[in-house]
DNA sequence: ACTCCTGTTTGTTCTAGCGCAAAGAAGTAA
DNA sequence: TTACTTCTTTGCGCTAGAACAAACAGGAGT
């Protein structure tokens, strides 16, 4: 199980002895698929790193329609800063996959931060990530048309969890048309018009809830505005 | 001049000693109206904390149309993540009024928060402030229409710069129509429609690059879509 | 005063893409 | 197998709001 952690980010200069020392510190949870790791609005008591599976990041507006913000998986961490902050959760975690986190409360985040200061300034740099991924789609959502957006959040997805195939790189979520449209804020109909044009085109494969990438390089064009 | 920054969230819990000291490691730079202290893609080599006067924060997109990310005023700090990690400016930033800033690089960033781990510390909680305010805006461009963004537009400009006149609650940001637009994803056409409405329902009160909000709850009222 | 410059208003046209709905396909459980 | 549930496709009408353009207005400089 180290194995996959060992990687993150977030621990990145401490010695495998002080992060065995981290993680007894945590609580181990282990989730079945669609189950809700904690609810937007709740109060933030716990931070959680994903050790195993992923967790699917929403919000959820006042007229009650559903965005997606991101997919996490494991090695990265949430709800940090929310915790550090005494605040609610601003954002719903819930399961894809099934998936095993390990948990920390804020007294214990912020013993070790003062511990070893390494892991606030690793934090800085996964919170900046998230905010150019963040800034980037604004731009985007402001200045581009639905398809090329969704050209850019296939390829966002590829890039982050993409897994060869003999025919193209496949999406390793399982993600239906609603929730491409909830990524990046446009409606079941169009995305599901937009795959079906690409299709034919053979730039992308797509069964329910699967999608392959035959020709990345074309989708980026698109994407570009050419 | 102390006086106007030593209310900087940044360094909360430093003794004015110290605090002085941070000041006299950074250079000074004053800056007229409309000129850039940085370009969008240049290496980011310093960070810059205002001191005087407000920053105008922006993005250009690929097919060249601005967006407005933020607005700072003295006390906040700007790029110190893009330091922290050598990478390039992801924004540009240009002053709006005289603006005064004093900038580190990144060696005395990096020994000031190892001398300081508080100073880490609240720059994620300053972090996490645009995290939340670029999640909610990410949120509302994807799933409410142009009228109710440019209100909560209009809101957030005026808890951020807003001060009180006879009248109403004048945003103290001068602030053409194409800004507005430009800051909340829609056209300059739009948005004069809309603050004409409002002007003729007494909700605002607008002349060239002046707005005065009257009623703010109304404003409210209708963002919220009722 | 006049001129220039930059911002604002307002009209008209046009289309991307949303909303709704009905039919089809792919799993799943019995 | 059948029945069910959940996802997908596709058609059609409609409107929010973008695009373009022309006229107007307020300041700054001479």
């Amino acid at each position: 199980m180290l194995m996959s952690v060992d990687k993150s980010e977030i621990f990145d200069s401490l010695s495998s002895l002080q992060f065995a020392t981290l993680l007894k510190k945590g609580k181990e949870i282990k989730l079945q698929p669609k189950s809700i790791l904690f609810h937007q609005d709740d109060l933030a008591e716990r931070c959680y790193l994903v050790i195993r599976g992923r967790l699917k990041l929403t919000m959820l507006s006042k007229q009650g329609k559903e965005i997606i913000l991101r997919y996490l998986s494991s090695g990265e961490l949430v709800a940090a800063t929310a915790v550090l902050r005494n605040q609610a959760y601003p954002l719903t975690a819930e399961c894809v996959d099934d998936t095993e986190v390990i948990s920390w409360d804020k007294a214990t985040i912020v013993a070790l931060m003062h511990q070893y200061p390494a892991i606030a300034i690793n934090l800085l740099s996964i919170v900046f990530d998230r905010i150019d991924d963040l800034q980037h789609r604004y731009l985007e959502v402001c200045s581009e048309n639905v398809d090329q957006r969704i050209a850019r959040t296939l390829l966002r997805l590829m890039r982050r969890a993409g897994i060869k195939t003999s025919i193209g790189i496949q999406i390793n979520i399982p993600l239906s048309r609603q929730n491409i449209a909830d990524y990046c804020g446009t409606t079941l109909s169009t995305v599901s018009r937009t795959l079906s044009d690409w299709e034919k085109k053979e730039w992308i494969q797509s069964g329910r809830e699967k999608i392959i990438i035959k020709d990345p390089h074309a989708l980026v064009l698109f994407a570009e505005g050419t």
